[in-house]
DNA sequence: ATGGCAATGTTTCATTGA
């Protein structure tokens, strides 16, 4: 079984290249990000054409958030947002696909340490970590994908003196994320050696992704049960490539879905 | 120290992203 995770920056933009990614990777479930489309202009028919049922929460120009689920699959149980936590940003989307619980997210930017828009993502993320931890107690199999936006040690960025402290990894952003894990998770990726230098997201300008300049901030958190099941995990970074392609690029991890022993 | 790139709608700039 195959979990993604990809933050498109606009799906209407990202179309062609997300039904191409779709056809040759097959994901079982795909959580998308910055959709940046109303509900009701979402294209839930090319996605279909593509062999995907799509589960949205979106809204125009900013945020936005889908899960993809491959068509065949059991679908159970959709939720929208973050219970309890009124917010006007379309952040999160979860729902049960053959028995696991995906939860999709795209975590605020943050924008800079001090701002408004800071105080609101750690404000946020604390919701978000008791969303995480009730999940976790109703849900076992539990796998939680998106742009967290917070790059979790200095392994995941590619000038961490020159980032200390900025936006996206700053001290109090990486405890939120560690509180994240607290809640009873691993991140994926650490799950298994990995080439130095990996990161998701790459800025448009001054040729970051030639540079390799990155950030390693969309992950896959796996409840225990999902790691010990996990044969991959791996970040996409050829769908960086070519023309007009998101600033991010997509993460994706295997399960194993052997038969249960008895 | 600054801008640089991309997407959107309020569109020929302002806002946001990371």
């Amino acid at each position: 079984m195959l979990i993604a995770a990809w933050n498109v920056n606009s799906i209407t933009v990202r179309l062609p290249r997300l039904v191409a990614w779709l056809e040759t990777t097959r994901p079982d479930v795909l959580c998308v990000q910055e959709t940046k489309i109303d509900d009701a202009r979402f294209p839930t028919a090319d996605i279909a054409a593509a062999g995907y049922a799509a589960h949205v929460f979106g809204q125009k120009t900013y945020n936005g958030v889908a899960l993809l689920v491959r068509q065949g699959l059991a679908v159970d149980d959709v939720s929208v947002g973050i219970p309890g936590y009124a917010d006007e940003q379309r952040r999160v989307i979860a729902a049960t696909v053959a028995g696991i619980r995906v939860v999709g997210v795209y975590v605020p930017n943050g924008q800079a340490v001090g701002s408004d828009k800071y105080a609101y993502k750690l404000d946020w993320l604390a919701a978000f970590a008791t969303m995480l931890r009730d999940e976790r107690a109703r849900h076992p199999e539990l796998a939680v994908g998106g742009d967290f936006n917070v790059a979790p040690d200095d392994r995941d960025v590619h000038d961490p003196a020159a980032w200390e402290g900025q936006v996206l990894v700053s001290a109090p952003e990486r405890a939120a994320f560690r509180a994240l894990l607290e809640t009873g998770l691993v991140d994926s990726f650490r799950l298994f050696d990995q080439p130095p230098a990996t990161y998701s997201w790459w800025d448009y300008r001054m040729l970051a992704f030639a540079k390799n300049r990155g950030m390693r901030i969309d992950h896959i958190l796996l409840s225990p049960p999902l790691a010990q099941r996990c044969l991959a995990s791996r970040i996409d970074r050829n769908a960086r490539k070519g023309a007009k392609p998101s600033d991010h690029a997509p993460v994706v991890v295997e399960l194993r879905t052997d038969a249960v022993a008895s």
